[in-house]
DNA sequence: AATATAATGCAACTAAGATGCAATAACAAA
DNA sequence: TTTGTTATTGCATCTTAGTTGCATTATATT
């Protein structure tokens, strides 16, 4: 169903992404709010956050899930690759397009592009 | 390091890759050999083949390792995207190139770009 | 204030992947 | 072909991400 209601934890979920300028793995917010929220609040809030449009989520290169808040409606089933960052192991949302090649005699209906590399923090 | 003895394992890995035109998650190789090798040794010997250059891996859209041939060592450091049929689960190599974009302050080292939609066979 | 039910906490579980160590099997050299 | 070195395997155990069921609590509505 999505959000009903807009509890403590909800409103501390969504402002933490509003103050993140990049994306956050899920297993970083568990960590960030132990003790003050449990872990599978955190993991159904999030959930409920994607399906309500507030957040997306995609797949880093290890395989951890991440979240990333949707920041405008008209992009939200547009293709824009995450970075990520191997150095600090941040991520970020990038706003450039990436055209996704079509296949004959296959559909493509979405994509998780991860670019890896060093982020602007982390040349060296 | 590397492979250095081709043991018995070892050989029926590398079969089951020269006789399976498409990726194959490591979940999938350890059911598959059970009773016959041991999950710790399916991970070994995919790691050491992914280290000689005979296999090469990427991260499913679930966050699940997969492995795939590598094809031509020309194309070892080349972005090729990865398919995965949301009905079958399949997933395969695509041979088409994806343009990665330049982003102003990061260097992009490697990709792991997975394009999800329906296959040939799962078309509806 | 009373009520219906969405949301949370807790405990327990599942599954992917990693690790340490003793036993075994490749393979090079004798 | 036997021997010795050491890479590889099996086994048990552990770690960590993510899930589930259920009783309790909190939110929003009347």
């Amino acid at each position: 169903m999505g959000i009903v209601r807009k509890t403590k934890s909800v409103k501390k979920v969504i402002d933490t992404f509003e103050n993140a300028n990049q994306a956050l793995s899920v297993v970083e917010l568990v960590k960030k709010y132990d003790g003050e929220m449990n872990k599978t609040t955190v993991y159904r809030i999030l959930e409920r956050l994607e399906e309500e449009g507030v957040l997306h989520s995609f797949t880093g290169k290890d395989g951890l899930k991440w979240f990333a808040k949707q920041e405008d409606a008209s992009k939200v089933q547009s293709t824009h690759p995450h970075f990520q960052c191997q150095e600090c192991g941040k991520s970020e949302c990038l706003s450039v397009d990436v055209e996704i090649p079509s296949v004959p005699n296959y559909s493509i209906q979405k994509a998780n592009l991860i670019l890896v590399g060093a982020c602007s923090d982390c040349q060296s």
